[in-house]
DNA sequence: GACTCTTGTAACCGTTAAGGTTACATACGT
DNA sequence: ACGTATGTAACCTTAACGGTTACAAGAGTC
C-alpha cells in the first residue's frame, strides 16, 4: 500500500519544463497554436488550473504525444487533491470478509 | 497508433455488475455505506454521472481496490467522449520537426 | 526615456457538472 | 394492500472550465 506522500507533478511543470522551454516558443504563440485562449494555457503553466480531456487532445497533437501522458498526470494531482482535501472517505469502511468470500464462491458457479 | 473505436466501458457497468450484484447489496445500502447519497450512486450505476476522485476513494475504501482502477475507467470515457464530442482539437497541427530537433540539439547542451 | 512585446491575473460572462434534499411514480415481494 | 427499492425530476449551492477585455509589471529595443 505505497501512499503518494508529496504532491504529484503537476502537468503543467512537465509541459513548462520539458516541452516549452526547449522551445522557446512564447506562451501566446504556444495558445495559438493550441487554439485556446492565452489565459488557459497560462494557468495550467502557472499550475492554477487542470488539464482536461479537450487540452490533452491538443497537447498529444501539438507534441506527438498520448493524450493519456497529460492525463494520467492530472489524475495523480486530482487524486492526491482529493485525499488531503477532505477526509471524509476515510470513514468508509471496507466491506466485511464474509462479503467478499460470498461474491468469490457465486463467481465459481 | 491504437484508436479506441467503441465507447469504453463505463466505470458504472464495472461497478454494477461485477461489485454489486455478486453482493446482492441494495442501491440504497452502498449508497449509505459509502456516505453518499442514494442519487450520487444511482447515477454512476446508470452511467448518467461519473466517478470523481473523492468517489474513487469511497469506492477504493469499500472494495479493496486501488482508486486509480476507477479513475483509469473514468478517464478512458471521458477521453473519448471529448474525442466526439467535438472536432476543434483535430485542427492543432503537429509542432514541426524542425522545431523538435532543435529541441532534442539543446538537449545535449 | 519611450516604445513594444510578453506575461500573469483580475473581473466579468455563460455553460456545465457534482452533490445534496425532497418528492413522486413505478415495480417488486410479502 | 402494504412496505421497500429504485430511477428520476425539480430545485439549490458550489465550483470549474473557457472566453473576452483590461490592467500592471517586466524585459528588450531604439
Amino acid at each position: 500500500m505505497n501512499k503518494i506522500r508529496r504532491k504529484p507533478t503537476h502537468p503543467g511543470c512537465i509541459l513548462r519544463e520539458d516541452y516549452l522551454k526547449p522551445l522557446s516558443i512564447t506562451v501566446t504563440d504556444m495558445a495559438s497554436k493550441l487554439n485556446v485562449s492565452r489565459k488557459t494555457l497560462s494557468k495550467i503553466l502557472n499550475e492554477k488550473g487542470a488539464v482536461t480531456p479537450d487540452m490533452a487532445l491538443r497537447l498529444s497533437r501539438a507534441f506527438g504525444t498520448t493524450p493519456d501522458l497529460w492525463l494520467n498526470l492530472q489524475k495523480n494531482v486530482d487524486l492526491w487533491e482529493a485525499e488531503n482535501l477532505s477526509r471524509d472517505w476515510r470513514r468508509v469502511r471496507p466491506l466485511p470478509e464474509t462479503m467478499l468470500l460470498v461474491n468469490k464462491d457465486e463467481k465459481r458457479i
